[in-house]
RNA sequence: GCUCGAAUGGUGGAAUGGUAGACACGAGGGACUUAAAAUCCCUUGGCCAUAGCGGCUGUGCGGGUUCGAGUCCCGCUUCGAGCACCA
């Protein structure tokens, strides 16, 4: 029997399918494990090989923790909805559901040539609506709900209104976009509308007037993860600022809770970091600074409460509400014009131009601690979304206060001993405080460190100030102008928004005529006939953005066919939530924050039982293209070989990477890719011809793109399994190179040449010798180790090791191929599975147990250890494995060529350490 | 600017503070072949020596801790990632 992989993999894939041998149910009483990818996006270019890269990591540990007797679950799904397919449904007509539908059928039939060992039967699609009716269910749980900051959870809208009833705001500790105070009287006297819009303050599902990303081209609204650096993540088109009212999501209520549960998580350093800089916790103090003359009182936050004393000016953000209650008649008119030429510009532009920009109101301020008067100024630097829109500016010890007090010429006043301000501000928190001091207040000779507490301290006391925390986390806006997506469960009556009853989900995404806005610009949904509810109220016309489905689908996979729950507590209960996820660090700031937010909410509900989503996180590294360029010499259709091409002018041109093998250019391939080239002429170098190479991003336009089924039609699936383990470490990103995958396919026909001669078994059952039992044994100690931190390209390596070992000793006994086979299993698990057989089992390989190694057969008789005289000179000597360290030492010192070395010296130390080293320093 | 991470042969990459370069690719040499493919064996960081034994040097740069540093500490350089008028 020859090693034949095509026949060997469709032959165990087709029975893994029919007898189901991946199927999971609940065991009571086995222990759990869940490993979960994160779910494809089903785009029309199919899966190229970086895709199943984090897959066949997760497949291995999933098949490892299977062997090793948890009850493991480990399903796949489709994150169906989003841009791509709808904007190929403006361009052709056809129904984004038949595309996405087609491109699923793709992703799956490419899945299943890998061998994953996925429970199909809990497959779910995003944009199923036995699926999204439990995302519709969320959200109007969301809607129903407000975050209390003392209990420090969600709590239900009801017992807020039933609060207001009785005392109006008086004593609530309710997470609000603004704070708001009325009476018991007042809530009584507003009518349904005002109420409406009295509570969308508090929701954690509400909508409101906010500043969005508006991408015109998209004809959307973009979440902040969707934007970076003021274009579209998806296409590049330009982003600009607008206010619209929106459905969003009080994600900022989390931002704490967010934050602190970083702690618990097994994630990387990197993707906590980054998770931590975009929530952006800064601890500082809000205070109050009166304006002069009026009532008028600007709040400030600050997190240098320390610098009050240097406060020479003020500064509201263009949009603050301030601006137009304290600016005077005179300055009126320059503070409009400010304001107009500051809205004619982008986010973007505003961004690049950092040219300092301002007007002055006119207004003064007063300062609570001086009582002197400073004068209010308004100036884009200061964002209206963080904090309270308004800064106190302490020139000397902010360089963007610095820069702006240079322009305008205002007083700068330093605060800290030594510090040189004439040329640039000293923004760092250290030194000793002065210039500050006032009747009560003395900071002068104080650690920066001690006067912001001090300060803290002193503003509470006076009633001026207060602690307090700002978030750079800005709620999430949850509204999309688009028609592939969840519809709103809302209806709307007297304009007013309201939740659909339950018994109504899932409410079914309607037939448009067609994709695009109506001519009265409103959404997609606005085409849809009778989009109505049955008594005849209008329903939302948006769509929700591409994370409302994926922020809980780990928890539907638990029990993915239930339609009377999310998820039953039984399932819940027992599978808990996520122990190993992969994926990758794109979702960092979007579907990982998200997620766990939305499964903190669930918890608040008492929905899910446990905090956080995802225990364990291993993001894999990005798949880069490696692109092939042939030389074309200038005018002419002769190509010259890399080697050669500094002989002429060439000009590089990017060649299909499937027509090239280990960088050497198949002539006859190429002269057969593209009619120009069919009478090409070559420069050859040996008789080949060499093309270069470079490192770009996988993509068709490159050239470069990699089919996972062409390697594995040409190697096999245990082939590629390995060789994208073998590449690297999983969570290094690396260019798709297959210059080495002969290794790889070379080991899989040595380990069958330990089974089979041609058509003869060579197995046998005699008793394996010490040599045999010490090499499989430090595999399965290698691979058992390897496993849990992910490092698969060393245990292949291990595997490659053995088998050479084993070949050297002619080693083809049952017992220890047999425990060779089941701990190769995990990583390929067709060749496995049919070697599994060969030896004569009749189950499946995923019964079989992960072997123990036995420490015994790894001992050394003897162990060689080297001797080291100051750090330098060395020399190998051979010990027994049990010999005591005095007797270490005194052999060592005997050793010949010790001996010699030593002559003349004194020894002043010996140091050893069993097992590895004798260091003797002589002098 | 702030934060985090990385840097080891021709290449991908190994090394709980203990003989740096496992394993693989590539390259060179050899065996078997009429020949090629496949397979097998040897060499392969650099420099020197070579009949043979061997010697020196070496993990981005400069210091330090240690008997001993790729690994730990301090200071740089370069590259990558995240955040960024966030007060």
């Amino acid at each position: 029997m020859e090693y034949n992989h095509r026949d060997i993999e469709a032959r165990w894939q087709q029975y893994w399918k029919e007898n189901k041998v991946y199927k999971t149910d609940i065991v009571e009483g086995k222990p759990k494990f869940y490993v979960l990818d994160m779910f494809p996006y089903p785009s029309g270019a199919g899966l190229h090989v970086g895709h199943p890269l984090g897959y066949i990591a997760s497949d291995i540990f999933t098949r490892y923790k299977r062997l090793q007797g948890f009850n493991v679950l480990h399903p796949m799904g489709y994150d169906a909805y989003g841009l791509p397919a709808e904007q190929y449904a403006i361009q052709t007509g056809q129904h984004p559901e038949v595309t996405t539908n087609a491109n699923i059928a793709r992703y799956r039939s490419q899945l299943e040539k890998i061998g994953f060992s996925f429970d199909w039967d809990r497959e779910i699609r995003t944009c199923d609506p036995e699926y999204y009716k439990w995302t519709q269910w969320a959200f109007i749980q969301m809607f129903n709900s407000y975050y209390d900051t003392k209990a420090g959870k969600a709590m239900p809208v009801a017992d807020l209104v039933a609060h207001f009833e009785k005392h109006g705001t008086e004593g609530i500790n309710a997470w609000g976009s603004k704070e708001l105070h009325f009476t018991a009287a007042d809530w009584r006297a507003m009518d349904e509308k005002q109420k409406s819009d009295t509570l969308m303050n508090y929701r954690i599902a509400y909508l409101g007037n906010t500043m969005v990303n508006w991408c015109p081209q998209l004809g959307t609204v973009l979440a902040n993860d969707e934007v970076s650096e003021g274009v579209s993540i998806r296409g590049g088109f330009p982003v600009e600022q607008k206010l619209m009212y929106q459905w969003c999501l009080r994600v900022s209520a989390y931002a704490g809770r967010l934050l602190d549960d970083l702690e618990k998580l097994d994630w990387s350093d990197s993707i906590k970091e980054t998770q931590r800089n975009w929530i952006g916790r800064s601890e500082g103090a809000e205070m109050k600074f009166p304006i002069a003359g009026s009532d008028i009182v600007l709040d400030i936050f600050t997190t240098r409460a320390d610098t009050v004393f240097g406060v020479t000016f003020m500064v509201l953000a263009p949009e603050s509400k301030y601006v137009d209650m304290i600016v005077t008649p005179e300055q009126r008119q320059a503070v409009d014009d400010y304001i107009t030429s500051i809205k004619h510009k982008t986010e973007r532009e505003r961004m690049i131009d950092k040219k300092v920009s301002g007007v002055f109101t006119g207004a003064y301020a007063v300062n609570p601690l001086t009582g002197k008067n400073i004068p209010v100024w308004v100036s884009d630097y200061v964002l209206a979304g963080y904090g309270t829109g308004a800064i106190m500016a302490v020139p000397a010890h902010d360089s963007r206060d610095y820069a702006f007090a240079r322009h305008f010429d205002l007083p700068i006043i330093p605060l800290i001993e030594g510090a040189d301000v004439s040329e640039e501000s000293f923004d760092a928190k250290e030194g000793k405080m002065i210039n500050s001091c006032s009747a009560d207040l003395d900071l002068n000779g104080m650690e920066v460190k001690d006067a912001i507490a001090a300060t803290k301290k002193y503003i509470e006391q006076k009633g001026i100030g207060k602690v307090k925390t700002n978030y750079r986390l800005r709620d999430a806006i949850f509204s999309r102008q688009r028609y592939w997506g969840e519809p709103f469960p809302v209806y709307y009556k007297d304009g007013i928004p309201h939740m659909l009853p339950e018994s109504m989900l899932p409410l079914q995404l309607p037939e448009v005529d067609k994709y695009l806005p109506t001519e009265t610009g409103e959404p997609p949904l606005g085409r849809a006939k009778n989009w109505n509810t049955p008594d005849g109220y209008p329903l939302e016309l948006n769509t929700m953005p591409g994370f409302a489905g994926s922020s809980a689908y780990y928890l539907r996979y638990m029990d993915p066919r239930n339609d009377k729950a999310l998820v039953s507590r039984e399932a819940d209960e027992y599978w808990r939530n996520v122990d190993l996820y992969v994926g990758g660090t794109e979702h960092a700031t979007g579907h990982l924050i998200y997620s766990r937010f939305w499964n903190k909410f669930l918890y608040d509900l008492g929905v899910v039982c446990e905090p956080e989503p995802f225990k364990k996180l291993i993001n894999q590294g990005m798949i880069q293209g490696r692109s092939n360029f042939v030389y074309r010499i200038k005018d002419t259709n002769t190509f010259v070989s890399l080697g050669l091409k500094d002989n002429y002018e060439v000009t590089p041109i990017h060649v299909d990477v499937n027509i090239v093998n280990n960088d050497i250019l198949d002539v006859d391939a190429f002269r057969n890719w593209r009619p120009d080239y069919a009478d090409a002429e070559f420069i050859l170098e040996d008789g080949k011809y060499v093309c270069g190479w470079a490192v770009e991003k996988m993509s068709k336009s490159m050239l470069n793109v990699v089919n996972p089924d062409d390697i594995v039609e040409r190697y096999g699936a245990d082939t590629l399994r390995l060789y994208e383990m073998f590449l690297g470490p999983v969570e290094q990103s690396k260019p798709w190179d297959t210059n080495g995958i002969d290794g790889v396919s070379r080991f899989i026909k040595k380990l069958w040449n330990l089974f089979y001669k041609g058509d003869t078994l060579l197995v046998t059952d005699d008793e394996p010798t010490r040599d045999e039992l010490k090499t499989i044994h430090k595999l399965i100690k290698k691979v058992t180790g390897d496993i849990e931190t992910f490092s698969y390209n060393t245990s292949i390596s291990a595997f490659m090791v053995c088998v050479n070992e084993l070949t050297q000793l002619k080693c083809h006994k049952r017992a220890i191929l047999s425990d060779l086979v089941v701990v190769l299993a995990p990583f390929a698990p067709h060749v496995a599975e049919e070697l599994w057989h060969v030896l004569g089992n009749e189950s499946t390989v995923c019964d079989a147990k992960w072997p123990a190694f036995n420490e015994d057969y790894l001992k050394e008789d003897s162990l060689t250890m080297a001797v080291s005289f100051n750090g330098r000179a060395r020399f190998n000597i051979q010990v027994p494995a049990d010999m005591a360290a005095p007797d270490v030492e005194a052999m060592a010192l005997g050793h010949e060529n010790a001996a010699k070395w030593i002559e003349g010296k004194t020894v002043r130390k010996v140091i050893v350490v069993p097992g590895k080293i004798v260091n003797i320093v002589v002098g």
